[in-house]
DNA sequence: CCACATAATACTCATTTCGAGTATATATGT
DNA sequence: ACATATATACTCGAAATGAGTATTATGTGG
C-alpha cells in the first residue's frame, strides 16, 4: 500500500430564499469561479465532522449555520486536486439559513445561475429544447457501441425525457458534465471546450456537491417540514408557497397548497395581516413546532399542478 | 492547524435476504465483536471511494458487489479509533446482493440479531413495553434541565411513541445509545454497563452503519425497486412479498400488495408455476427491467396493512 | 372420487387524497 | 360605486388506498 496521504475537505451549500430566489452563498475568488464555503477538517481539534464545518464556515462566512445535513462524500481523482498534490475527499454538507449579511468575499447568488435548466416555474427552459436535447442526441450517437448507446439513450430520456422529475437535479449535472455539455468537464480533462457550455461554472466539484444539495432538498421538502427553516418567524401563505415553488423549481396549485399546509396542521395563524399594496391582506402564519411531535413524518407535500395558471 | 492525519476507511453493509431473513455478511474475529467488511481507502491506487470499496471487498470476502449505495461518512472522535491513534474518518456503504458463498472468517447473520425492536412482523417485539419504555423514561427524567427534559421526551415519543415509523431506524438506535442501552455506549465511554443490553454489539461504530443502512433501504423500497436486487431471477408474488416485509419489518396486505406491483408493471409473469407442497401453485414472476425506463420513479410502494392478518 | 385444507388470484366497496376548478370575501384606487 | 387584485372557501370528479369477500387451483385423507 502506498503512503500518499488524504486529506478531508469540508464544503457547504448554504441555501437561502429571498423572496422567489433561492440562493446559495458563494466565494468569490478574484478571477477564478465561484466556490463554495470550503475549508479542511482539522482531527486534532474537531470531535466531529459537523463541528469542524461549523467552526470555520463561523470564521470565514461569520454565518451561524442552523439545520445542516451531510450530503455525499467525493474522492474522484481529478475532480478536486489540492495545490499540494495531496488526494482530496471533500464531503458536501447542505445548510438552511434565513439570509442575513454575508462575510467580505462572500455573496449571495440564484441557485439557477448554476443550473439554468432547473427552472420550471415560468415554463420549460427554452434551453432543454434548443440546446440540450440535441447535444444529447449526439452524445447518444457517439457510443462506442450498441449497449452504450441504449444505456446512454435511457439515461437521457429518465433526465430530460417526458415527465419532469425535479428531485434529478444530480443525474441531470453528471449526464451534462460526461456530454461534455458543462465546462467543469473541459476543465477536469484539460482541454479546452469548443461547444455550448450550460450554466455558471464552479471551482473544483462544486457544483456537483451543490446539484447535490438542490436535489436532497426537493426530495426533502415533500416529507419534512425544512421549508421553515428558510422562512421568516411569520409569513403569508403566499410567501410560503412561493419558497416552495423556488425551491422546487415548479408552479403549484394555489388552492390545494393551502389546503395541504392547513390540513396538514404545519403552520398556525397569528390574527395578524399584512399590509400589501393592492388586493385583500394576507393572514401572517407562523410553524408550529409541535407537528414534529405529533405526525411521523410531516412535511409539505408540493400538489404539482398539470396545467393553467394558478 | 495540527499535523495529526487522519485516514479513510470504507465500511460495507453488504445486504442479501433468504426467504424470510434480511441479513448481513459480518466479519467475526475470534472473541471480537461481529464487524462490517471494513478496509482503508488507497488514494494512490483508487480513483474513486467506490471503486476502491469494490476491490477489497472483492478481494476480502470474494463477493462481487451489485448495486452499491454511498450511506454517510463518520468522524465522530471515540467512536472509531484505529490502532495506530491516526483519526480514521470511515466513509458506510450499503451493498445489495443475491446470497452467495461466503469467504472463510465471514458469515451472513440476520439484521434482527442488532435491531430485535426492528422486527414488527409478528406482533409489537415485547421488549419495547417491556425494557426500553422504562429505561427511556428515566432517561427523561434524568435530563439536567427542564428543556433537555423536553427534548428527550419529544425525541423519545418519535421513535418510539405512537405511530411507528419504520425508517427512522438510525434515529431509534442513537437514542439507545445515548440512552447506554446499548453495550457500545459504555464500551465508547470506557465504562461498565449495569443496566440493559439491548441487541448484539458490534466493532466501532459499526452497529450505527448498520442503522444507516436498514433506514436508506426501507426508504427507498418505496420509490425505486431495490428490492430485485436481492430477488432469485424469478419469484413468486408471496416471496416478493416476504422479502419486502422481512426488510421493513411490518406485514403487508397481501391482496392490495400484489395490485400494487402489478399495476405499476414491475413485474411479469413467465407462464410457469412453483410446486408447492400444499395448497394452488403460484406464478413464476421475473422484474420487468424496462420500467426503469418507463416510470418516472417505479417503487414498492408498502400497502401497509392496519389490522388483522393477511 | 369427494370433501377439506391451503394457498393463489380476482373482484368489490367505502374512504381518502388529489388535481382542478368556481365562488366569495376584503382590500385599494378612481 | 365599481374595477381590480388578492386571499380564502367550497365543490366535484378521478384516482389511490385500505380492508375485505369471492373464486380458483392444488394436494391429501377418507
Amino acid at each position: 500500500m502506498s503512503k500518499e496521504t488524504v486529506s478531508i475537505g469540508l464544503s457547504a451549500a448554504i441555501v437561502a430564499v429571498e423572496g422567489e430566489r433561492p440562493s446559495v452563498l458563494v466565494v468569490a475568488y478574484d478571477g477564478a469561479a465561484d466556490a463554495l464555503p470550503f475549508g479542511p477538517f482539522d482531527p486534532a481539534q474537531q470531535r466531529t465532522l459537523e463541528s469542524g464545518l461549523r467552526k470555520w464556515v463561523g470564521e470565514q462566512t461569520r454565518f451561524d449555520l442552523g439545520y445542516t445535513e451531510q450530503l455525499y462524500t467525493f474522492g474522484d481523482k481529478g475532480r478536486h486536486e489540492s495545490a499540494a498534490g495531496t488526494r482530496v475527499v471533500s464531503v458536501g454538507y447542505l445548510a438552511l439559513t434565513r439570509q442575513g449579511k454575508e462575510a467580505p468575499e462572500t455573496a449571495w447568488r440564484g441557485w439557477y445561475h448554476y443550473f439554468p435548466w432547473e427552472d420550471w416555474r415560468d415554463s420549460k427552459p427554452a434551453m432543454i429544447d434548443s440546446t440540450i436535447l440535441p447535444a444529447l442526441k449526439k452524445f447518444v450517437n457517439d457510443a462506442p457501441n450498441a449497449e452504450a448507446t441504449e444505456l446512454r439513450r435511457e439515461r437521457v430520456n429518465v433526465c430530460f425525457g417526458e415527465g419532469w422529475d425535479e428531485e434529478r437535479v444530480l443525474e441531470r449535472y453528471e449526464l451534462l458534465y460526461e456530454a461534455g455539455l458543462v465546462e467543469e468537464f473541459w476543465r477536469d480533462s484539460g482541454r479546452t471546450n469548443k461547444g455550448p457550455s450550460l450554466g455558471t461554472p464552479m471551482l473544483f466539484d462544486h457544483r456537483r456537491i451543490l446539484a447535490t444539495a438542490i436535489a436532497r432538498l426537493r426530495g426533502k421538502l415533500k416529507y419534512r417540514p425544512v421549508v421553515f427553516e428558510l422562512m421568516a418567524p411569520t409569513f403569508t401563505l403566499l410567501e410560503l408557497q412561493r419558497a416552495v415553488e423556488a425551491l422546487a423549481g415548479l408552479r403549484l396549485h394555489k388552492q390545494n397548497f393551502r389546503r395541504l399546509v392547513a390540513e396538514q396542521g404545519l403552520v398556525e395563524g397569528t390574527g395578524k395581516f399584512n399590509a400589501p399594496d393592492r388586493g385583500r391582506p394576507a393572514e401572517l402564519f407562523r410553524f408550529r413546532r409541535v407537528v414534529l411531535r405529533e405526525r411521523p413524518a410531516p412535511g409539505v407535500r408540493l400538489g404539482v399542478r398539470r396545467s393553467k395558471a394558478s
